[in-house]
DNA sequence: CGAGGCGGCACTACTGCCGCCTCGGTGCTGTAGT
């Protein structure tokens, strides 16, 4: 059977698009895969297709519970019911029962977490695996090393599940990416493909703002004039929130905030409003986006700068699916690049705590069989947060019988090396935000790619003829603005106030 | 860097202001306790 019948016939889809039909041939000839597809190309049908064709089970990794609720739900409405997300979500009688029948199941969802268990591997090594994906591949060597260790162990397990085929899929290349995927999952030969970053429909822009109160004011006008819907992602959960609020104050109502700090419940109901266009506008922390498949957002504000270009060209990447004109506008005030730096010094611990430990170690070696144990003590005394002391402690484990003092040098090199990385990624991203010169020719530069079309509304370097790219802005604010003349009121008091200051 | 909370002080009786300090983003899981 061709796989065009296949497609057609499991799909209904007549033809494949760009990428899909070379990467299915690539597993079906049983070589290790890694894929990197631009968002919104069809990535899931690189591994259910092969579903249909091999015999065994496909395992597929995934970063969120709220992506694996999507696919799975999304497989059932395609006729698909062998597939199951294998996580928190099932009740402990609910999770017992999909173990005990997991052979009927085709398709498995889980998180890279729910490995851990080796009641999971032990079914896995059972039922035996066809195929190994892991989606949103970039998840390895964007958490992998601090955030969420499990992600560093996906080689180990798939040795563990006795070496299976293997899909790779993201959507975030560089070399640099690339690299750790290979290294950490340990495969050794691979195909790989991999498609041009470029979105050319997407105008890139970055606008110098001398101070922090005009951003916001800027972001004000913006939000009431440029036809929707957007995206603007901040830095800080609270000052999402109080956008909203001005936003809301200023008569602009279909707008809603979106974080970590959410029920996971309104999490789901904001993001089902925004992709049904019952809310315009999302204020976001980068929690917003995984997943989020809605082809018509116009325009992606970034407040705060992201901590790395990936990050920057991932969150820009959700306007404009449907190929039409978009805009990536990152807000710019002097400093701005001090927030990321407070960021990234406080996820990683500092020598002085490391030190601290290794002190305690050394009075309760014993410690070292049975962490847990002590881990509220060790968190309560050295000020370790739990991301901090989950990622020394996937470290130690790692090395447990090894000298405590060779362990803590090796940790305090590996935190070192990293932090050093973290930093050199915010200058980048920084440098990018100064640049006078071609934004799109240096991105796909850092994407190993160079820049070979030209296009009108390139970026604010080039030079972007505002009145045309400005055309898909509404003259007249399309929402009319309630409290307005206090608004101006308002304003006129702060700049007098301001000037006053000044002088 | 900027926001927000807190203590101290002023100088007037209830708040107002200054300076200092801290904090800021991403998610999974199992289990204890309400």
């Amino acid at each position: 059977m061709k796989l065009e019948d296949v497609l057609q016939k499991h799909f209904n889809y007549s033809s494949f698009r760009i990428g899909q039909k070379e990467i299915i041939s690539s597993i079906l000839d049983g070589k290790h895969t890694i894929a990197m597809l631009p968002t919104g190309t069809g990535k899931s049908l690189c591994y259910q297709l092969p579903g249909y064709l091999l015999k065994g089970k496909i395992v597929i990794v995934s970063p969120l519970l709220s992506l694996m609720q999507d696919q799975v739900e999304q497989m059932m409405m395609n006729g698909e019911k062998r597939v199951i997300a294998l996580n928190s979500f099932l009740s402990h009688e609910e999770k017992y029962q999909a173990l005990h029948q997991l052979s009927k199941y085709k398709f498995i969802f889980l998180s890279p977490e729910m490995l851990r268990s080796d009641q999971v591997m032990n079914k896995l090594k059972e039922i035996g695996i066809d195929l190994f994906v892991i989606d949103e591949a970039h998840c390895i060597s964007q958490w992998g090393y601090d955030f969420r260790p499990d992600y560093n162990k996906l080689g180990e397990i798939r040795e563990r599940l006795g070496s299976p085929l293997t899909l790779a899929l993201t959507a975030t290349a560089t070399p640099e990416v690339k690299d750790d995927i290979i290294t950490s999952l340990k495969i050794g030969e691979w195909e790989e493909f991999i498609y041009s970053v470029d979105r050319p429909n997407i105008s890139l822009i970055v606008e110098s703002i001398r101070t922090y109160k005009e951003k916001t004011e800027r972001l004000v006008e913006l939000i009431t004039s440029l036809e929707g819907p957007g995206i603007i992602y901040f830095s800080s959960k609270k000052l999402s929130e109080q956008m909203v609020s001005l936003f809301k104050e200023r008569g602009f109502s279909k707008v809603a905030a979106y974080h970590g700090g959410l029920e996971q419940e309104t999490r789901i109901l904001i993001q089902q409003q925004f992709i049904q266009g019952q809310l315009d506008v999302i204020c976001a922390t980068s929690a917003f986006g995984m997943g989020i498949n809605k082809d018509n957002i116009r325009y992606v504000i970034h407040f705060h700068m992201p901590l790395q270009l990936e990050s920057y060209l991932q969150e820009i990447g959700r306007a404009g699916r449907d190929g039409k004109q978009s805009l990536a506008l990152l807000l710019y005030s002097p400093g701005d690049e001090q927030l990321p730096n407070q960021l990234v010094e406080g996820e990683l611990p500092s020598d002085a705590q490391l030190d601290w430990l290794y002190k305690w170690l050394m009075e309760h070696r014993e410690a070292l069989n049975n962490l847990s144990l002590f881990e509220s003590e060790i968190k309560r005394v050295s000020g370790f947060t739990d991301n901090q002391w989950r990622m020394v402690e996937a470290f130690l484990q790692c090395n447990n019988g090894a000298h405590i003092e060779k362990t803590i040098d090796q940790l305090k090199k590996f935190i070192n090396e990293r932090m050093l990385i973290k930093l050199n990624k915010i200058q980048e991203m920084y440098r990018w935000t100064q640049l006078t010169e071609c934004r799109r020719k240096k991105i796909l530069n850092y994407f190993n790619e160079e820049k070979t079309i030209e296009m009108k509304n390139c970026c604010d370097c080039c030079g972007v003829d505002y009145s045309e790219f400005y055309s898909f802005i509404t003259k007249e604010p399309s929402i009319k603005i309630e409290s307005s003349f206090h608004w101006k009121n308002h304003l006129a008091e702060i700049l007098l106030s301001e000037r006053k200051n000044e002088e």
